[in-house]
DNA sequence: AGCTATTTATAATG
DNA sequence: TCATTATAAATAGCT
């Protein structure tokens, strides 16, 4: 909504976008605080950022109780939900995080990137590991060749029977023609 | 908030004030909408006009679930929060494992495993990013071994230098013995 | 974090 | 409620 017009769709620069959810978040709370005193109307409204924090409001002093609570730190998540099972998904959340990162950093290392730290049998290992996989696509490479070149050689082959089939009714025609000419020559010679 | 400025208390007129509640619960759920969707953002927004009527939008489908309940009391509402909470985490829990699978996926394609599905022109990707990373790593593999070879021959010097030191020591000692041996030699000459 | 040119939201009115 | 419109408010792109 000002110096350009922008398109309601996920804004791909994180930079931009943090600034514009802290911007509007901003205005957002606050159009919700005018309409609760102006027409007198309830309003609870809970937003939870991409990273998960949340930012909550609420128009009542009963509902108040719930903002108060802070719900964002694990301490808290912790003592709301005791039950065993919110502890145990908390647990597989950070697990999962853990996995996550370990593989993003194999990643980065099949990239060649971060491999500070690594000694001299790692990066042979490595190397091996990079050689084998560019085997592998090297032969996934060669049956994909081969699977193109059948299919376009069956094209091929399609064509040349049609092209044959097209050349015979093409041959038929003239006949036809030639057979025309022949008729309506004789015929105009015996009007004569 | 035009033709004039208006102060943010309650509208006294009931007409003017049902009025400006339509109009402003509209701005306020589309403002809702657009933070949601720019910012990547969870927003659960309840609104309760003065006569207790709810209006609610809740941004992802599955929190779209708590939209269907009637949650005119606060116990409902505070329940609701809750299992927002609860899905947040599910969420983002399945998020992760969305992630991670996609990690896992492009590490085995890198180790040249899953290629089935992959056109030409992906593997000739694959290949040319196999090839960056081998460059890479040779790259860091020179490094690594000009360290170990700067570490070695500071190691040779050292050594050769304490060969140097033991054969000074050596020899000293060995002349010591000698004069030792003269001495022992005069002596027993000199008990005869 | 602040500025401002624009876009949006909306109060008043019909 | 719906449409219009003059104006207040929100905010995207900069710095």
């Amino acid at each position: 909504m000002t110096r350009r017009k922008i398109a309601i769709k996920k804004i791909e620069n994180l930079a931009a976008r943090q600034v514009a959810f802290s911007k509007r978040r901003k205005g957002l709370f606050k159009k919700a605080k005018e309409l609760s005193t102006l027409c007198d109307a309830e309003i609870a409204l809970f937003v939870f950022s991409a990273s998960g924090k949340l930012f909550d409001y609420a128009s009542t002093s009963t509902m108040r109780v719930i903002e108060r609570r802070n719900l964002c730190s694990d301490v808290n998540l912790a003592n709301t939900y005791q039950s065993s099972l919110e502890v145990q998904v908390e647990g597989e959340h950070f697990k999962l995080n853990k996995e996550l990162k370990e593989k993003a950093h194999e990643l980065r290392q099949l990239y060649g990137e971060e491999l500070q730290g690594l000694t001299l049998r790692d990066l042979r290992k490595l190397e091996v590991l990079l050689d084998t996989s560019l085997n592998r696509i090297s032969k996934a490479k060669a049956e994909a060749l081969e699977q193109e070149i059948s299919i376009i050689k069956k094209e091929e082959a399609r064509l040349m029977e049609e092209n044959q089939r097209i050349n015979q009714v093409e041959r038929l025609e003239q006949d036809q023609d030639q057979s025309l000419l022949a008729t309506s020559f004789t015929t105009r010679f015996l009007l004569r």
